[in-house]
DNA sequence: CTGAAAGCGCTTACAG
DNA sequence: CTGAAAGCGCTTACAG
């Protein structure tokens, strides 16, 4: 049996009241109290019991992370961010890998209503139907799944129409856009946008790929894209690992780069987490990370929250492009 | 206010006892009962409070990683499959970067002690002196920090020595070691033992760098190790990052690989999470976190538990050797 | 198979 | 400033 609250207050010779008070730093404890609390808690090697407070307080301090997988530069990033911004509020970090596993988000829901979480930050969702997620602290990357369901995005938009358009400058005439579209609403779709918009400014035939597709199909994507623009003289590439991909590809095919061929990223390819040299959009991780915890710490609380909110992007020049 | 046991007990008719065996599936409740109360659940929208159960199992069902930083390549893999394995179990993880911060340690110790969880997993440790860590569910990767700490390793010491032997078959005479030295006893020293050994039994003097060193430092010792024994023909590095410095160094110094230079790494280099083509001995991260995660359960469990579990590393022919 | 009751270890009005 | 008491929402012997 570990100590409780009353084994102190008895040893102190105080009511349960004031450990708690102490223990929970009240200012109403006197100073010989106060005291003579402390010593009875050390003395007895006193914890107090977190599940019992959490119980009494409805709250657990711990949020719930939900990506698709951890052990990618993107989310790797991003949980590690995350984690560091709740650490600063006091609240813990619970990782869920969803796998591609719809069940995982109705589970995580469920986790709220029964109050092993107190909120969680969706990275992915594949859920169509608006559930009955009212009351949920709940936030999101990118993708809007719901009309309260506030989430931190990129300028998508912008920033591919300005890539886009230093590589036709730069002498880009065949360009194309390669990427995997994702499930759900989500901003990523802009990407594609601001391409088609590009395209029909510049009178330029769109060539694009932009297919749902899971883990472990970008090689196909790629061969498949390849093959039906053999002639592409510039490429948009969409997503870390098709940008690897791509970038392999491309090489192995005999392609110079940039000379024959450029290339930009939306995301970059990471190296050892270092952005190698592919010139990229560069999303603000930690930014975004830090971002999205706040606002699920506002929900939390049952303040307001900004519904969405836009960082800004990096373009950083690599030696894919002239 | 959420409804509770009580709402559903006082819908269903029954008492409160009963439903808490229809939500915790137990067999000794009549078949017209069970349905009642699951009615009852499913029109009340019943979710059934789960730190009061909490607080009477006296369990949390959830799990601490302390990692040094998640957004590594070695600690992603690893957080991804000990999340994976301990959700088997039904338990959830909660992640901790300790950044190198000696408090973070202690601090997941109270948490234990003050149930929020219940159990830890330590893949670093800063600790020197023996904690109270009596009775605590701890377990750990690489390094024996205590006498009741079971733990999960790899065979360092026969894996190096294989690739060193190996190294020298293919005609390296000068072989070195660079290394970053654990602050804390690891197993990890079985590398530099077996070099030292083999060093020893080829008659060849030894080219080692193994030091202390924090991250950011690996440009630094590549540097002074190259500097100090620019005559090496054969090196084994131990760790990611420092293998993949030493690879760029060696190649940006003209040295043909493996012609000049033969590189064996411990970990081998990730390049977008797959292991690029350097020469290494690859340890066998998934099952050293499910290894992990069941000894930690056990011990949770109060069960017997192997205190030192060794796993075997695959040894990965590249391109680094000849 | 089922209900009433005690209790897990806290927090928090309430009264003093 | 401090104590006694109620109660957070469950689980679990206990008795039937």
């Amino acid at each position: 049996m570990a100590t409780t609250i009353k084994d102190v207050a008895k040893y102190a010779g105080v009511g349960i009241g004031t450990v708690s008070r102490v223990i929970n730093n009240e200012k109403a404890v006197g100073e010989r109290t106060r005291k003579k609390v402390m010593d009875a808690m050390k003395e007895l090697k006193y914890s107090p019991n977190n599940m019992a407070s959490q119980l009494r307080k409805n709250e657990t301090r711990i949020i719930a992370l939900l990506v698709p997988v951890v052990n990618h530069p993107f989310f790797a990033k991003l949980a590690y961010y995350v984690e560091d911004e709740a650490d600063r509020f006091g609240y813990s970090v619970i990782l869920v890998s969803s796998q591609q596993r719809v069940e995982k988000e109705t589970e995580i829901i469920s986790r709220i209503k029964r109050r092993e979480v107190d909120g969680a930050v969706f990275v992915t969702h594949y859920m169509h139907e608006e559930q009955d997620l009212e009351n949920c602290p709940i936030v999101s990357i990118d993708r809007a799944f719901g009309k309260n369901i506030p989430y931190v995005t990129s300028d998508n938009y912008d920033a591919t129409k300005k890539a886009l358009k230093y590589m036709i400058e730069r002498g880009a005439k065949k360009v194309g856009y390669i990427g995997s579209k994702p499930l759900v609403d989500s901003e990523v779709m802009e990407r594609e946008r601001a391409y088609l918009d590009v395209m029909a400014e510049y009178g330029m035939p769109a060539r694009i790929v932009n297919e749902v597709m899971q883990h472990g199909e970008e090689t196909a994507v790629v061969a498949d894209f390849m093959e039906k623009y053999a002639d592409v003289d510039g490429v948009f590439v969409s997503g870390y690992t098709l940008s690897q991909v791509f970038q392999d590809t491309a090489i192995e095919s005999g392609k110079k780069i940039p000379e024959d061929l450029q290339i930009i990223s939306y995301d970059g390819v990471f190296r050892q987490w270092v952005t190698s040299h592919i010139t990229s959009v560069e999303q603000p991780i930690e930014e975004m990370a830090r971002q999205v915890v706040r606002l699920l710490i506002k929900k939390i609380r049952g303040e307001e929250t900004c519904s969405r909110t836009v960082l800004k992007t990096r373009f950083v020049l690599g030696s894919t492009t002239k």
